[in-house]
DNA sequence: ACCGGGCTAAACATGT
DNA sequence: TACATGTTTAGCCCGG
């Protein structure tokens, strides 16, 4: 045993114990095992909907240049971004090349807008720039989202640790940046190709339009540029909050790791460049132009600042000429690649700057003409902040194609799981009996070892999906770990019903504490309660987890059925069922979050994200509580779509509170609870007491609500009894 | 360091 | 006797 406890907290060992599934295994009595069923579906979604849409940036940027020059620094931007954003890139390009085709001014206007569509759904999550909360709130669902998709750092660093192994934790973060950044290379370069041909069919068609036209679709890109590089400030706030950033301190080469560092300091974007320098010189591409970029430059810090705060309160504080000052200009020893001798913006011969390609012979002179010509001005300050929304695109990008790694490792690690990942993996080593361990296998399973680290992937491609699946996956290593969760799980009902496929077929550790899951498992039923081997089945049918390691498990439900008083045995006529008496139940937890400290921490979380965001985040993810409940499972349908978003900000531990239960339905009354205690010595009435409960009835005749809505009363309650 | 909560393992009692 | 069901106890881990 002592070897077991040990290995639970890392959660390597395989065991499975008697690997087949035991499923059957309880078949006594009760017998309605009715196999476990998979069915299947849909990996739901849940994707992160979020849409985005509201944007409302109303652009206002005044058209200090010409149609012509706009469109001429538009397309630059446009280069630039493409460049640096594959599937933005993308985007772009379709609506682009759809023009191109077409041909005509009116189309091609339809094509900008597109793509201005586009790019304002990246920056959905931004709100009117007016509105600082919002703005506020906003971001901090975003981010996190955004920031969990890039890598398994979704979790903290901490919970990382405690999950997995320095080593592990390092392999995984560079195989998740490696991936990503891969990825974005690769795209890159094929676009680029591509996006030359369109932006020369673009420039053409643009000729030929109408000057207004460009001028408005310059206002789209400003505002769009602004919306995105809002976006991008918060996230890179948000990763360094979260201490992401500072996970991967080292590899200098990927955007990755040049997004906060741009975010930092305008100064050393160029490197951004530099370091993709390969194709096409960017540099050059986007400079071409030096007139136009000033003023493009010029134009869109006005844009900037004429909005209310565009710029990210929090990072950049706004020097006196309304230079957006950021942070410190350090200079990390990534950036130090470079040569101590050359200068981020010094290269083959010629300076980097955006928009400026003079030569210098040496670093001297280019220090010299970058004091000169570069020196701090309106115009160098408007075109740090161009490329500041390079940068930002770069990130959002890089944001959303980690999404979309995210979603596709999630998709292949899922469904394939139920067939051969989980369970094949994690049988293998019948040897130990711990049951804790088999979930560990899970992780490792990942047979092929590649990137889609099934929890470690998994995790961090959760936020959205299988929520509980990071923290699940991961927590499943150990018991004990779960237990944080567990406080924040009273949801379990909606969570389950969210992630009910991902539990019944991945064979991942529900995060919920026995007790939980037992009483989830008993409120689902009509009458409430149930006997042990239903429990069972109950467990076997709804977790694939629970399939294996039947002998411990089961041991540690009969446990938790005999410890807690929550549980409550009930002789009826067929034999002894478990019933649950939710003012137990409630007292049990709520102990902490009701004393009030905690509670009222947890609530005020909950309600401000803005201020604990990072941490209340962190427990968010750890928790496992994906989609967070409590809106879901008030409003199901608003939740799929948000999940990211309701899942940051919804506090989940509110949920548990019955604090706000006033808003949700009218909860069970405290008689009600009696009645189910009192049920246990007689079954019979009992039940039929509870009936006359509002929402007790559920089975057959008086109430209704499906077994999640009754959860979500009696979850209320809690307060009161405390 | 302490405490409480949670998990696992086991021993033991009972009933079928 | 074997197994299911319950009850208890003990040890360990973790977070507050």
């Amino acid at each position: 045993m002592m070897v077991e406890s040990a290995s639970e907290t890392i959660r390597s060992a395989p065991s499975g114990q008697n690997g087949v599934g035991s499923l059957s295994g309880q078949a006594d009595g009760g017998g309605s095992s009715g196999g476990g069923g998979a069915g299947a579906a849909g990996t739901a979604g849940g994707g992160a909907g979020r849409d985005g849409r509201d944007a409302a940036a109303s652009a206002d940027s005044n058209g200090e240049m010409s149609p012509a020059e706009l469109l001429h620094f538009q397309q630059q931007q446009l280069q630039v971004r493409l460049k640096a954003a594959p599937s933005e890139a993308r985007h772009l390009h379709s609506a682009l090349s759809w023009s191109a085709n077409t041909n005509s001014g009116t189309e091609q206007t339809q094509a900008l807008q597109v793509a201005r569509q586009f790019l304002l759904q990246q920056a959905s999550g931004l709100s009117s720039p007016g509105n600082n909360e919002s703005k506020q709130s906003a971001s901090a669902v975003q981010v996190p989202v955004s920031v969990a998709m890039m890598s398994p750092q979704m979790l903290t660093p901490q919970q990382m640790q405690q999950i997995l192994s320095p080593p592990q934790l390092q392999a995984l973060l560079q195989q998740q940046q490696a991936l990503m950044l891969q990825q974005l290379q690769e795209y890159y370069k094929k676009q680029q190709e591509q996006l030359h041909l369109q932006l020369l069919t673009q420039q053409q068609a643009g000729k030929q339009q109408p000057k207004e036209a460009l001028g408005n679709k310059q206002l789209a890109f400003q505002q769009q540029l602004l919306q995105m590089q809002q976006l991008q400030q918060q996230h890179l706030l948000n990763l360094q909050r979260q201490g992401l950033v500072s996970l991967q301190p080292n590899q200098a080469s990927g955007p990755l790791q040049t997004l906060p560092q741009a975010a930092v300091c305008p100064t050393d974007l160029p490197q951004l460049w530099k370091g993709e320098g390969a194709p096409g010189q960017p540099a050059e591409d986007s400079v071409k132009q030096e007139g136009l970029d000033l003023t493009g430059a010029a134009t869109t810090a006005t844009s900037f600042a004429a909005p209310p705060k565009v710029s990210p309160p929090l990072s950049h504080h706004t020097l006196p000429n309304g230079q957006p000052t950021v942070l410190t200009p350090r200079r990390d020893s990534s950036s130090h690649e470079e040569t101590p001798g050359s200068h981020p913006l010094y290269g083959h011969g010629e300076c980097k700057w955006p928009g400026c390609e003079t030569l210098c012979e040496d670093l001297g002179q280019f220090i010299k003409h970058l004091n000169t010509e570069h020196a701090l001005d309106d115009r160098s300050t408007a075109q740090c902040r161009v490329q500041m929304q390079v940068v930002q695109q770069l990130e959002i990008q890089l944001a959303k194609e980690s999404e979309r790694l995210q979603a596709m490792m999630a998709h292949l690690h899922m469904r394939p799981s139920e067939p051969k990942p989980f369970s094949q993996p994690l049988n293998p080593v019948p040897g130990s009996s711990s049951f804790s361990k088999v979930t560990v296998s899970a992780a490792d399973s990942f047979p092929d070892g590649l990137v889609h680290p099934p929890t470690s992937a998994a995790a961090p491609v959760t936020p959205l999906r299988p929520p509980g699946l990071g923290s699940a996956s991961l927590h499943s290593g150990g018991p004990a770990r779960r237990r944080s969760s567990d406080k924040f799980c009273s949801p379990i009902s909606s969570e389950l019903a969210q992630n009910h496929e991902f539990y019944k077929n991945a064979d991942v550790r529900p995060p919920f504490t026995y007790a939980s899951l037992i009483r989830q498992a008993i409120l689902e039923t009509p009458d409430r309660q149930l006997t042990l081997n239903e429990i069972y089945n109950w467990f076997t049918r709804m977790f694939a987890y629970f399939r294996r390691n039947t002998a411990t498990w089961k041991n540690a439900v009969r446990h938790n059925l005999s410890l807690h008083k929550c549980f409550v045995r009930v002789e009826n006529v067929k034999g002894a069922v478990w019933t649950v008496d939710e003012r137990e139940y409630q007292k049990r937890r709520p102990p902490k979050m009701t004393g009030s400290p905690t509670l009222v921490k947890n609530m005020i979380s909950g309600l401000s994200y803005g201020a604990l965001n990072a941490s209340y985040q962190a427990a968010l993810a750890e928790s496992s509580f994906p989609l967070l409940n409590s809106p879901g499972m008030l409003n199901p349908g608003s939740t799929s779509s948000l999940l990211p978003l309701s899942h940051d900000d919804v506090g989940a531990p509110v949920e548990p509170l019955p604090s706000n239960g006033s808003s949700s339905p009218p909860r069970l009354s405290p008689p009600q609870y009696s009645h189910q205690v009192q049920v246990k010595e007689e079954p019979a009435e009992a039940e039929e007491d509870r009936r006359p409960g509002p929402l007790l009835g559920p089975p057959n005749p008086s109430t209704t609500g499906p077994p999640e809505d009754r959860d979500l009363e009696e979850e209320l309650p809690g307060e009161e009894l405390s």
